[in-house]
DNA sequence: ATTATAAATGGAAATCATTTCCATTACGTG
DNA sequence: CACGTAATGGAAATGATTTCCATTTATAAT
């Protein structure tokens, strides 16, 4: 039982058993991995990061498992324009922080923000509810990014 | 000379010469199918509307040229999840109208609105700002999409 | 106009993330 | 404990994008 886990293994295995998936060593070992490791992994990156607790967990089941996931909308895929997806956790019951991303496009350096995050989701409730009336379109998720240059980046000029 | 251009072909050229690029005629018929056409094209889809007019220009120098103007912005690179990069003309002087898009994520549908788009860039601004001073990341572009189930498809239940 | 030069090109081959296939294994019900 | 189905891994297939390189072309200087 791992600790400091801020999902709850109650939640996972409610959220799977109940939709008819079996909850196997791997796909806790990727959650595992995914909600507590910092950052935006890419399938293999967990593969990886998997590996040597864990040999016997393919790329390809990683691959399959994230797409489960993120149909159950437990985790989110994220397209940063490096060419791989990256994945992180959705907020569960207890879970993170509701954030957005900054995303440069010097160095690829994303970086998580909550400021205003409160004004952003007002008005995206807002625009959610006339965009479904207008639209007939069953809004379940939203993603904002913001692209620009970094710090680091921009003093390299 | 095309007309009802909405761009402006002193808008392209300029902004081309400008930065040292040279503007061929390949690159002019790319930027003329996608000001021209509608909807959001695939390096694959140009190459193949460009193909019939001018057979010469192959899919390498499309996805060349694409990577040019997305570096200018003259175009924006848009991922819908469904393992392709999609591209669109950025709004130039006399250009399109600023959007955001509706992604269905069962038939990959892609609505463009433009509704609640005052109230949304006029929050973005008041947002960048702040993360600009936060972060000290100089922002030059947003993304906003909201995900869900168009009405034909929640019609297919 | 002519030429020189660096940028741009196309087509084939390489790359790399992701998916598909299929024979084997393991979960959880009865 | 036995069964049926979901899940698995590893190899092979796929498909978008990039790289390579010899050839062509746009542009600035003559």
């Amino acid at each position: 039982m791992p600790k400091g886990n801020c999902h709850g293994q109650g939640w996972w295995h409610g959220k799977f058993r109940g939709c008819g998936y079996r909850l196997t060593a791997g796909r806790e070992a990727i959650l595992d991995i995914l909600s507590h490791e910092e950052g935006h992994l890419s399938a293999d990156d967990i593969y990886i990061k998997i590996h040597p607790k864990y040999p016997s967990v393919g790329l390809t089941t990683v691959y399959r498992t994230l797409d489960v996931l993120s149909s159950l909308g437990m985790v989110y895929k994220l397209d940063f324009g490096d060419g791989r997806s990256r994945y992180e956790v959705a907020e569960g019951p207890k879970g993170a922080h509701h954030h957005h991303h900054l995303v440069c496009t010097r160095c690829n350096r994303i970086i998580d923000y909550t400021d205003f995050i409160d004004d952003e989701v007002e008005l995206l409730n807002r625009t959610e509810k006339g965009l479904e009336k207008k639209y007939k379109f069953k809004i379940t998720n939203h993603l904002i990014q913001f692209y620009g240059v970094c710090e680091e980046c921009s003093g390299k000029a």
